[in-house]
DNA sequence: TTATTTATTGCAACATTGTTGCGTTATTTA
DNA sequence: TAAATAACGCAACAATGTTGCAATAAATAA
């Protein structure tokens, strides 16, 4: 089977979004990243990142892609972190920021499969205030 | 101020979307016009019926953005149409579709400011099962 | 109806974002 | 330390979205 090594680029795009409070684009990571390695290692990371579990990627509605590794408290979930809570989008500062405490609530009809679930808040977070 | 006016592209866009049961993509609605108009109108047509507020735009998780215009019964509704309900994104036939009825219900801390909530549930629609 | 105003369009050119193939590099483990 | 191969860089491409500008066509006034 494939096995997944750990590089240069991999820890650092890793740590990078584990340090972060809000979550990254593509063009955030490379900006922050100086240069460490070429931008379509950055695509294969994340992509890499996101089936190893350990990052998951959000769009906002306006369908601008970011990723975020959001630490839940939930510690007997089998997952890495929490894939269904709220994500809140800054109509000002364009933050994108997960709430993992914030777990809506909704029924839908028996005929639709739910396999994960995407909320995305749009408004004015506290820092824009 | 600018008025807005009643073009052959215009009509035709926002009758395919209002005729569609699914939220569609520029591509597909591009596909759909048959050469009507150019692909740069298509795209400044839509920004203009969001604005009017005649049509939402939404995208799936994978930050594809597709664009409905979707009826609700709300009567006293000020709006001409429901942001605020669940889409529904097919990870088999890749559709997206409003499902008008479910609106969740959530809880966040009083320091941010809501607006506007996309929430979009991903798995198998009822066709696909 | 005809003329005037200007919103809308088409086209071309560009910007951004994401993908693929392939030879080279570097991590893993035997 | 060497062999196997995952990951990389680079170049080239594909898809998606944007902008400027001259030409066109709705809406309104005359």
């Amino acid at each position: 089977m494939k096995t997944t090594r750990n590089t240069a680029a991999k820890t650092a795009i890793a740590s990078l979004l584990s340090e972060s409070k809000v979550a990254l684009s593509h063009v955030e990571i490379q900006h922050q990243l100086n240069g460490l390695c070429d931008r379509v290692t950055i695509y294969r990371v994340l992509d890499r990142l996101v089936n190893e579990d350990s990052i998951h990627k959000i769009a906002t509605p306006e369908g601008t892609v970011k990723y975020a590794s959001c630490h839940h408290t939930h510690t007997h979930d089998h997952h890495p972190h929490q894939h269904n809570h709220v994500h809140f989008h800054c109509e000002k500062c364009q933050s994108v920021s997960c709430l993992d405490a914030v777990v809506p609530q909704f029924e839908i009809p028996s005929s639709y499969v739910v396999k994960e679930t995407n909320f995305t808040v749009t408004g004015i977070c506290p820092n824009c205030q």
